[in-house]
DNA sequence: ATTAATTAATGCCAAAATCACATTAAATGG
DNA sequence: CCATTTAATGTGATTTTGGCATTAATTAAT
């Protein structure tokens, strides 16, 4: 069964009538008589009753009909779907970050995604920013944001965010943004962080800024998750450093105190492999540049 | 998009290798090759990425793969209910029937029909006898079962049962099989009879099996339906006439009192459009013509 | 580094399929 | 009975598809 049968057996379906189908496909009526009887020769059916007078269809006709008719329009929309996928104008993407990015980078990028290609899927998985690397090389997610710096020869990644980083504490804590001077005075307190299999680079940036003031900072709590670690300081387990963009993330009781004096700053990344073709892949990337971050210092 | 190219691609996609793949399609590499080229061309598509060492779908080509693949074992099934149909093993069958004919051979030829060809969908639907001839012209059922006698050249009819009647009586009437001598006995009841309208020529073979006896029915109500017809008379609403195959109909709480001297007899037949090629309806009319009914006369 | 092997693409010709034109055959209407 | 309509058929031209030999590019091996 070819396809061009197929049209042709539309065409006269509809017609119901050789000379005019004929006229309507742009072929000669020999040709069409000649395309139908073959049809029915590989069917094995007989698809047209027909003297010379008249052509109607049979039952076998009028279903083939009814069938033929799906799946031709099923063929044009998988043609032109197929067409969208090649521009990368349709499609999936599937994006790992870690949970602090969905109160900066994240919403902006998907706004602009949705507007210049609005055929184009995203898929968001939280992970781990140590994980990142090995999800982008196992193709289990296209591109990544990342605080983690890393370098490798297959994969590219380009800073896109810099933000500084805040004092969190319980909304009743003694020290307020005008009182407060330093870290130090915060030396005794006990600390909710991350954890360093999480992403040793940013773990260790922040001890680097508890150090230069001149403490170890005293870890009570771990959590992976921003939002956990706000819930944590909320009810009075410690105090957390975090960057300031999750200042307008939540309705949480506490305060964000900004360190002026503080010069780390985290900087967040997009990772994608660099030999990936996906045409998708290459419209997200301009999606996403055309974003204008206002980048919190 | 031909076909024939689909096959060809989805032939390369699962091997990966035009080579090999050419092999298991029975053509020669460089035809394969092109036929793939053709398809990228028209569809303005690349669906390989291929150097001279590996060949990998591109996200366009996944895309397609998928869909072909659906699209070709849907054109498979199509074939095969296309054949179907064609030898009349598959499809539909419109039958329209007088009520009564549920409880005659209407179960025997559904039963046949399901033994025969499993594939056959028989839709039922009850009609007036004085409409059946209408529905068959106009393509409302297939065939048909009636009582009305009638001759028209579009239609053939052939006679597959006959019975005679019984009268119908209240449980607790004061005539039984035992002391029943004639219809005179009931010649002061009310009776329960279908409508005239519903069968004309039904109806008035009541009436003559009344006149013969030296009355005419009163008649004190009507209906289309055997069943209602039975629990009014289980009402003590009126006695009534009907075919002999109501005797096993249901359980309602009425006597039905043989005639044995009446020679009056229903005839059922079926009908059918004359000029109708539609091999389900061949199928049928054999699965019907093997039934063996016990005629009830 | 040179050679051998692999593999998709290309040039070219053969085979097959498709098509058009002319004609035929059957049916209808006047 | 003749003119008209219309699907089918015969035949040859055109287009498409396929096969063989070869090429070009890449990898593996000596």
């Amino acid at each position: 069964m070819e396809f061009r049968q197929l049209e042709y057996f539309l065409g006269v379906a509809s017609e119901l009538h050789f000379s005019r189908a004929a006229e309507k496909l742009f072929i000669a009526q020999p040709a069409l008589s000649r395309q139908i009887q073959q049809l029915e020769d590989n069917l094995g059916v007989l698809l047209f009753e027909r003297d010379k007078r008249n052509v109607k269809l049979t039952s076998a006709g009028e279903y083939l009909r009814e069938e033929a008719k799906q799946v031709i329009s099923q063929l044009e929309n998988i043609s032109k779907r197929t067409q969208q996928i090649h521009k990368g104008e349709s499609g999936e993407i599937r994006i790992g970050h870690p949970g602090s990015a969905i109160y900066s980078v994240i919403p902006p990028i998907l706004t602009s995604l949705r507007t210049n290609f609005p055929e184009i899927k995203a898929k968001l998985s939280e992970v781990l920013e140590d994980d990142l690397f090995g999800n982008l090389k196992n193709y289990q997610v296209d591109v990544g944001f990342i605080r983690e710096p890393f370098v490798d020869k297959n994969i590219v990644s380009k800073v896109i965010f810099e933000e500084s980083f805040v004092l969190v504490l319980p909304e009743n804590h003694w020290i307020s943004q005008e009182n407060f001077i330093s870290l130090a005075q915060v030396k005794y307190e006990s600390f909710v962080l991350p954890p360093r299999y999480a992403g040793s680079a940013y773990y260790d940036l922040l001890v680097r800024m508890c150090e230069r003031e001149g403490f170890a900072p005293n870890i009570s709590h771990e959590s992976n998750y921003g939002a956990t670690i706000l819930r944590l300081v909320e009810h009075n387990l410690g105090v957390s450093l975090m960057p300031i963009s999750y200042k307008f993330s939540s309705a949480m009781r506490v305060k964000f105190i900004e360190l002026m004096d503080v010069p780390e700053r985290t900087h967040l990344s997009m990772a994608w492999r660099k030999d990936d073709t996906n045409p998708v892949l290459l419209n997200f990337l301009k999606a996403a540049e055309s974003v204008i971050f206002d980048n919190v210092v």
